[in-house]
DNA sequence: TCCCTTGTCTAGCGGTGCTAGGATCCAGTC
DNA sequence: GACTGGATCCTAGCACCGCTAGACAAGGGA
């Protein structure tokens, strides 16, 4: 049994390598890179390796993403915490949001922009997505106005955010206002 | 001379063809599948008659991307110039981006998500790009609010737009309530 | 000690974007 | 009208991609 155990601890641990090296490599020189021989090659391992853990590069994404969407909620919640008053914590929220896009381009990407074979919006999306789905919506609901559903108003902001950090990363916006493109959002989309 | 005209004139129209054949087969199947191959089968020729026209895939993306910016800025001043007031006025772009987005899958992807090597919001901007945004401007100038720099106004509002045609079309947000969220958006950005 | 499962690797398939180099065609010249 | 040189196009091939079949070795259980 011990050797069973032993087994499929070190198979776990090979698979965490993988999804962590996969988001290194993207974080490093873009998704386009991140094909499986190099990401083999830097596991130590060979390509087949990676298909006895994943069906495809893409569940390898989709693995990403959800490490990327905890981690989202995380950073979000502990912005918000800190922050006093309705108008701060969605000043907050939106930084945060928008800094967590900025810092980990390949995670957001995996999460929000390729596709990782993921569920969105629906009774078995994964955990971690709807969390992080919470984490927006536990700020946003004291703002979101009379009359309005909250998770409406959640989706329509988070679509503004995430059209500001794409367009921004894409360099179809200019980076240089974007504090004054958040203030702008914040200060129309939120009822204070 | 007559000769050198007409082989012009020849050269300009299988551009053509290759621009027009790479939309309808990228709308049809996804970009994914606008290899040079099938490319250079559709329009019978061979594979490197498309490097004599474009210096890669990019660039005939990059040409998708201007054909569809310009066909956009027409969508949007047609959809604004049959509404009266500035809220019908600002609900009808709103609508008419979002329907563009969703009609034009393949061409609205060349434009604001793949890397067409274009250069957007410079001074060296292709004009299509500046006139699609213009087309924008115009209408969301009188609804900015006194004090909110209406370029800025435009980024921001163009960006929440933005945000609601990926993520409905990614699958990240239901395709229910979009026109509940364009309300919202109209109602709570624009300065009535 | 032997067997058989499990795990891993080598080698290869059909595809990709892109290009070197040779063949062909045809306008302009003698 | 024959010749020639340049423009035009195609065949063939490079290095890479995601993915997989099948050979092979290692190691626990009988």
């Amino acid at each position: 049994m011990s050797v069973q155990e032993r087994k499929q601890r070190e198979r776990a641990n090979r698979e965490r390598l993988i999804v962590a090296t996969a988001r290194e490599l993207a974080e490093q020189q873009g998704w386009d890179a991140v094909t499986t021989r190099r990401l083999a090659e830097r596991i130590e391992y060979s390509q087949p390796v990676l298909y006895s853990h994943f069906r495809g590069k893409r569940e390898i994404i989709g693995a990403v993403a959800l490490e990327g969407a905890a981690e989202m909620a995380v950073a979000l919640r502990a912005a918000t915490a800190a922050a006093d008053g309705p108008r701060a914590r969605v000043a907050a929220l939106a930084r945060a949001y928008l800094d967590f896009a900025e810092r980990n381009p390949a995670v957001y990407d995996a999460m929000f922009q390729l596709d990782g074979g993921l569920a969105f919006a629906r009774e078995d999306t994964p955990e971690p997505l709807k969390d992080a789905f919470s984490a927006l919506l536990e700020t946003l609901v004291e703002v979101a106005g009379d009359g309005v559903h909250p998770g409406l108003f959640t989706e329509t902001f988070w679509a503004a955010l995430h059209g500001l950090a794409t367009l921004t990363r894409a360099r179809r916006l200019p980076p240089e206002h974007t504090e004054h493109r958040i203030e702008l959002l914040v200060d129309r989309l939120a009822v204070l």
